[in-house]
DNA sequence: CGATCGTTTTTTGTATACAATTGGGAGGGT
DNA sequence: ACCCTCCCAATTGTATACAAAAAACGATCG
């Protein structure tokens, strides 16, 4: 459903409208086409997607207290801006991530056998792919990011209540949003996560959950290492 | 314009109001007086509040993401209701609670000596009152549950940054549904809260980060085990 | 030339009218 | 009595007019 479709008065489930403009919000932030710092106005994004302010301030809200916006420190009033993408946040969101993760993962380890053993048998094969495509000449970055987030989604959806589920959905994109700004400079590193993948499936597999949730921990804690260190080199990109 | 004329006492900063009706209605639900399962109706609470209808829909929007408020889901519209009390959303919620509050003391323990030192201290004082509190003959239920709070409290403020500090504004006061319900049931079980607030202390003070992680996860675990205990032979207080 | 004050413009907060969807209830049929 | 249908009332979604507050602009004065 196009938008040029939808000016033309499609009918719509109409409490889906919030939403669409949320999704799209977030996927120009996530993509950085909406620069980080840049100002968001209410009624221009209204005017963009030819709806009132009303459904562009519900997602407006959302994304705010999500924090993907955040309202501009310098201003006294809320003005809400794209919130920038710094070293410390990077630190403090791949953290809270591998927390996220890593308790889904304990859970997923907690599952009956049955389960496990089919989940882990998803999860190595999709690693599987992962490996395959990190050892090609010329591996093909965007299809390497969506393999990991697969991988995690993977025991996140099988283990995770609706909370976790829901935590998940809100903070993980914004993990994104670096992963996206450095991938290239990380392809690097990508062997290394392979092999912590590995370790993942394995402690699902036996069902020791202690195991699995400190490799999914580690392997976040690993990934923040690395991006800090990509951002030393590069300086911070997000940064108007 | 009744507004205006409502109340006629402070001007108020005007964009004080939607918090004001999350925090009113955030209150009544934690409190228990706005009972699980029942409907939140937003003309209701706007005309009860003397506002109109939009800083409610704000409010309410925010109570939803968070999870006071869930659709009904027996409803197909979305219809909001206060959020119901059942053992699998305490079992999941005080886990959650336990990593962020547990990421938290990590970061605690990692601070300089001179920090973690002050801060040790003060939180040796504040488990103090927690413990003579709690040796009274007629212990203070509130109190006992005012002090547990501010020790946690104290090394999240302390350590955490604007992400952690947001999560745990959002999701700590709904496991504080759970504990007001049952606080008088759990009381007995309150020694081993001194002993365990004590590790966490000590792993501070000696910056043992993995130490004071573990020590605080612990503290939850266990707490979500009473509780489901206390859940198993009181029935779910919370069903409607 | 710079600074301070007042005016205009931009942008968000609020109230409210209207639309749309749905649940419930009245009424009739079997 | 039970069920089915249709209509109404209740409630939320949307659009929009208006108010308030702040930022941007400019003019006047030192």
């Amino acid at each position: 459903m196009s938008a040029a479709a939808r000016t033309a008065s499609v009918p719509e489930r109409r409490a889906a409208r919030p939403e669409q403009v949320y999704q799209k919000l977030r996927d120009l932030i996530v993509r950085g086409q909406l620069a980080p710092g840049s100002r968001v106005v209410e009624t221009d994004v209204a005017a963009r997607l030819s709806v009132s302010r009303t459904p562009v301030r519900a997602a407006l809200q959302r994304l705010q207290q999500e924090g993907f916006i955040v309202d501009s420190p310098a201003l006294q009033q809320s003005r809400p801006t794209v919130a920038p993408l710094t070293k410390e946040d990077a630190r403090e969101l791949f953290h809270i991530v591998g927390e996220i993760e890593g308790l889904a993962a304990r859970w997923a380890a907690g599952l009956p056998a049955a389960e496990r053993g089919r989940l882990a048998e998803e999860l190595a094969a999709v690693n599987d792919q992962f490996r395959r495509t990190a050892d090609a000449k010329h591996p093909n970055h965007n299809r390497l990011w969506e393999l990991d987030e697969k991988f995690h989604r993977c025991y996140v959806e099988a283990a995770a209540g609706p909370r976790l589920l829901g935590l998940h959905g809100a903070v993980k994109p914004q993990a994104e949003r670096y992963e996206r700004l450095y991938v290239s400079l990380l392809t690097r590193e990508i062997t290394t996560s392979v092999a912590e993948h590995g370790a993942i499936v394995r402690a699902i597999r036996a069902g020791n959950v202690d195991a699995a949730q400190f490799a999914v921990v580690t392997n976040w804690r690993n990934a923040a290492e690395r991006l800090g260190h990509v951002i030393d080199n590069v300086g911070e990109r997000g940064r108007w």
